[in-house]
RNA sequence: GUGGCUGUAGCUCAAUGGUAGAGCUCCGGUUUGUGGUACCGGCUGUUGCGGGUUCGAGCCCCGUCAGCCACCCCA
């Protein structure tokens, strides 16, 4: 039996990473004032086919009737979730809303690397906010979220663009704002078509390609002046570029969008986002009205580039030995002390300390064998000496004897010390 | 969903159509109270799966599943 196409064991080492993963996004988020949210796995599948929502996305959607004859789906996403809690109770949070979460989605889609059937997923939304200054402390955050992973201006870079500007190239250029949809998905998907095909496609508009080209060439982007110039003061600017090109498949986005890539390799977007103005009274059939900005970050990939950008991996690398499975290991080298052994394992263990032991009888050398490679800090020789015990620094290898009774102090200060 | 490449031990990979191997990992040992090195020994395969061609298939052919890559799109 193996795991279904796109799902993933995750074995001890796998899950390390993983924490070490949602450690950063939590602590990222909490630096912004962003508190911790989470929805429902599975949705009615309503959630995403009501108008404004999906997109492109209801192509990559687990969903099956339950036994309730229910039309329900797996999150592939948590925007609509949340956007549905938050329309649900907005009354009862300050604004602006600060919230994000971290789990599980699902996209049935073909697996590549970096992209996954089931995924973890950051997500940070603020909400109640339609100024740029809103703007600007969500892609903040994703730019701080990202350097926390070792990752600098040399690895990673953010597009910036804003959806009002084509509404009003758009306008200039005399097209209905009802065309604006189908126009702007030919532009998402202009620089990998063909010449000739997009001039056909874009025949219906009366407007030249040559001019589309013109005006993302020119990379005006007055709407995002303000964006600018905050990130600008943050001492962030360049990590942005503006791009009129980044336009984004979901439907809901309305103003800003943006999306992070990687500067070396072929990876995907690590992250995306974008403002949307308008889910939250699609959703709630008017009753809340927020606007809202936000945006998601995948595990997959990020755990791709770490992989690749050897400062990430290096950091990465110093968090996964800093939390060994156990710090210290009972060596048993007299079977006759084992009851003693039990007795100060469990004091040590009350104590806060991770600590293991041999099970049954073991000679001293493969003892001190399996300490270092469990990673403790610390061994504790229980023999014949008893009373007294010898604790050894596996580091250095030295080595003191003192009452057991005193242990657990010297242990706690050698804490301190390390610590 | 479309196209290309790949599939051999837990991992990385060998094996002109002729009896399936190595390294690493893991486990045990090097005579019994001190450690990542060294040495010795041991375990593991329906060669992804199912058909076909052949005296004989890991190798050739077809199908299927899975993985990788490129599209599509996205985290």
């Amino acid at each position: 039996m193996k795991t279904l196409p796109g799902f993933r064991d995750l074995f001890p080492e796998d899950f390390a990473r993983r924490r070490y993963l949602s450690g950063l996004w939590r602590e990222a988020a909490g630096r912004y004032g962003f508190v911790e949210f989470d929805g429902p796995t599975l949705e009615s599948s309503e959630l995403y086919r009501k108008k404004n929502s999906g997109g492109e996305i209801l192509g990559q959607l687990y969903e099956f009737t339950d036994k309730g004859d229910r039309s329900v789906a797996l999150r592939p996403e948590v925007t609509p979730t949340l956007a549905r809690m938050v329309a649900a109770k907005h009354r009862e949070y300050p604004k602006p809303i600060r919230w994000f979460n971290v789990g599980t989605c699902f996209r049935y889609e073909r697996q590549q690397r970096g992209r996954l059937r089931e995924f973890l997923q950051f997500n940070c939304d603020l909400l109640g906010d339609a100024t740029p200054a809103a703007d600007a402390e969500v892609v903040a955050l994703l730019i701080d979220l990202l350097r926390s992973f070792g990752l600098g201006s040399e690895h990673f870079a953010i597009r910036l663009s804003d959806r009002s500007a084509w509404h009003d190239f758009l306008a200039l250029h005399g097209v209905e704002s009802a065309c604006a949809g189908e126009f702007l998905n030919i532009v998402d998907k202009m620089e990998k078509m063909p010449v000739e095909k997009t001039e056909e496609l874009l025949a219906p508009f009366g407007i030249p390609l040559a001019t589309i080209h013109q005006f993302i060439a020119s990379g005006r982007i007055p709407a995002l002046d303000p964006l600018l110039a905050d990130l600008e003061a943050r001492g962030l600017r360049e990590f942005v570029r503006p791009d009129l090109g980044v336009v984004r498949g979901l439907a809901y986005y309305t103003g800003v969008v943006f999306e992070a890539f990687a500067l070396q390799g072929n990876l995907r977007a690590i992250a995306g986002g974008g403002r949307y103005d308008r889910l939250l009274a699609d959703l709630s059939d008017g009753s809340a009205d927020l606007p809202a900005v936000g945006f998601g970050v995948g595990d997959a990939v990020l755990l791709e580039l770490i992989n690749e950008i050897p400062a990430a991996k290096s950091l990465e690398e110093k968090f996964l030995t800093s939390v060994p499975p156990v710090q210290i290991y009972l060596v048993i080298a007299d079977e006759k002390q084992r009851a003693k052994a039990l007795g100060l394992a469990q004091q040590l263990r009350g104590e806060g300390w991770r600590l293991a032991y041999p099970l049954g009888p073991e000679k001293v050398g493969k003892q001190f064998g399996t300490a270092e490679s469990l990673g403790a800090s610390h061994a504790v020789v229980i023999g014949s000496e008893w009373p007294s015990v010898t604790v050894k620094y596996l580091a250095d290898r030295m080595e003191q004897e003192l009452d057991h009774s005193a242990l657990a102090v010297w242990l706690a200060e050698s804490k301190a010390l390390t610590s």
